[in-house]
DNA sequence: TAATCTTGTGGAATCGATTCCATACTGAAT
DNA sequence: ATTCAGTATGGAATCGATTCCACAAGATTA
């Protein structure tokens, strides 16, 4: 490979007086400028970045730790990060724990030895060796999509949103209503949107079946599964179902509709997650939609800001939903 | 941050010594090792990875140029090609071009400076600079979704793919059959599925009305007006849609709802992709499933196998894909 | 007993950049 | 005539690892 050495040897100047052009800085005369800058073209010489940030300490890439990648919330918040960084001449090195929480901490080792500028972490959950392992990292890191105490978050109202969309269904008249959700260890999907579910039914006198309570993972057949417990199971069959994400809520409308149940004339549906299925769907379903490269574009430039060295005040940052009301309900 | 220099001092031994254990090289006597790891562990050190590939010239990490972050396409072949990558310790450096082509030589050469161990580019175009500049790059480089003389590639026979479905939807009846493509400068996507297209109507003898060849990008709205245009200016009216991707096929199927045709009774559409939306669309899109996790996973074996310095006999590697009929035709 | 191997260790060069410092030459100000 | 500021340049240290080489024991072989 062709290093500085060689371009200054074949410019007749020396290694400085190279780096000086290559960064702009210093003196250096119009004339040695100009065969430094020939040589190089002639060379194609790429300087070694990873020579550069051995001396200068920076790097231009951020980690980034996905606990899933092909999956459309993970794309549209990679999306909105690479927005705002790659403005900034920043790069983004990808981790994928493909779901197993205990991948993370293995990667923040990893990222760390990489000499990344900063991380951020989609997160699933926030285990204290988790948060321990952050804090002594001593690198700009920002969480997403969980609150965890003392690390700059980036999150949405998981709790009002699953609220405000009971309260819809409610609205509309729904009184028994059922429920499809993910396991509580993920607090914020799994945890937060139960209890706003069940604080709405609460705060209305809605009396909650404990059969109308079902669990499933991240996909579509939980969803046909979950929905298929409530229909055989529940002793009072409900009017509507919240599911917490599209997946689960679409997998119900599966089994609703092979079982010949129409929707939302029999069994109304609401999913979260706005996710691009959810628009085209046949009944088009009702959903939260959570901006998730907004996420990742504020996510981007939280870790800016710790990069230069800014301290912002506020520890988290909330980002809005919207409700969308579709024809499932 | 702490180095292997201060490891070795609090283990009073050399640095070359320190280095040893961690690469578990040359002797090292139990007591030494066992001195050496307690710092480590004590301290949390983790050994600079700059450093390390300056000296060694190997990185672990593989660089991947797409089109587009936030597609179907991208993260389903990004997630093959992790899968694979990750397995043997390699990580992947993101870059997005979003659909400008010129940056892809930009970030070849940013890439490049990163000393990246390979790289995979999901290509739009095969323009000859393009394939000049891999060819001088003398890193090991591998090019998915388009051929490319003298370069590695992952493809799918898009020509064969268009074939097939149009004589699929010729064979159900349809012969009046129209045409959404995309720009032909996408060589794969544009050019060799609508020449499949028109080379199945060629050989039934079927005649093709100029006003059936509609040309969009890669967007629902694009199919939207494809088909508005078909169906306003046509002089007859087709029978049947072949469009080139899904989002196109989903586009054109909106305005024939929108404006009270039947499908597949009034028109029949297939796409081309194999989308998780053509699965949940009403009615299920019938399209043609490529499979880009078996490409990304192929093209990062082949990276594999360049980068340990194998050479493979074949160029081109060719992914199945599989025709996948639903209620659309 | 001398020669050779095996085991264990560290000094120093090296990778390819950046950057501090010293040096030298102008021309302008005192 | 002397100082000084601005311009231009290069030598050498540095970043944090790996690795070649020399060297020293102790064990084994001839």
């Amino acid at each position: 490979m062709i290093t500085i050495k060689e371009i200054a040897e074949r410019a007749k100047v020396s290694r400085t007086t190279v780096s000086r052009v290559l960064n702009n800085s210093g003196y250096v005369s119009e004339d040695a400028r100009k065969r430094v800058l020939l040589v190089i073209e002639e060379t194609g010489y790429v300087p070694s970045a990873h020579a550069k940030s051995l001396r200068t300490k920076k790097t231009k890439v951020i980690g980034v730790i996905l606990p899933k990648i092909s999956t459309e919330t993970s794309s549209r918040l990679v999306n909105g990060i690479d927005e705002v960084l790659a403005g900034e001449g920043y790069q983004i090195l990808l981790a994928n724990t493909n779901l197993h929480a205990e991948k993370e901490i293995e990667y923040i080792r990893l990222l760390k030895s990489r000499n990344v500028d900063g991380m951020i972490l989609s997160a699933t959950n926030v285990e204290p060796e988790l948060i321990s392992e952050i804090r002594q990292l001593n690198i700009p890191f920002i969480i997403v999509g969980q609150h965890a105490e003392e690390l700059t978050s980036v999150i949405f109202d998981e709790y009002q949103a699953a609220r405000d969309m009971a309260y819809l269904l409610i609205r509309k008249g729904y009184k028994k209503m059922a429920f499809i959700g993910v396991d509580e260890a993920d607090r914020a999907v799994g945890y937060l949107r139960k209890q706003g579910y069940l604080d709405a039914m609460k705060e209305h006198q809605l009396p909650v079946e404990s059969g109308w309570l079902q669990k499933g993972i991240f996909d579509i057949d939980s969803g046909y599964n979950g929905m298929k417990n409530i229909m055989e199971s529940a002793e009072e069959k409900p009017q509507a179902v919240l599911a917490v994400t599209d997946r689960l809520a679409i997998g119900a409308l599966q089994y609703l509709r092979q079982n010949g149940y129409s929707v939302p004339g029999d069994v109304a549906i609401a999913g979260m997650g706005g996710s691009e299925l959810s628009k085209y769907i046949t009944p088009a379903l009702t959903t939260i939609d959570f901006s998730f490269e907004d996420a990742g574009r504020e996510a981007a430039l939280l870790i800016l800001q710790k990069i230069s060295g800014e301290h912002s005040l506020e520890k988290t940052r909330e980002i809005n939903y919207r409700l969308v009301e579709r024809e499932s309900i």
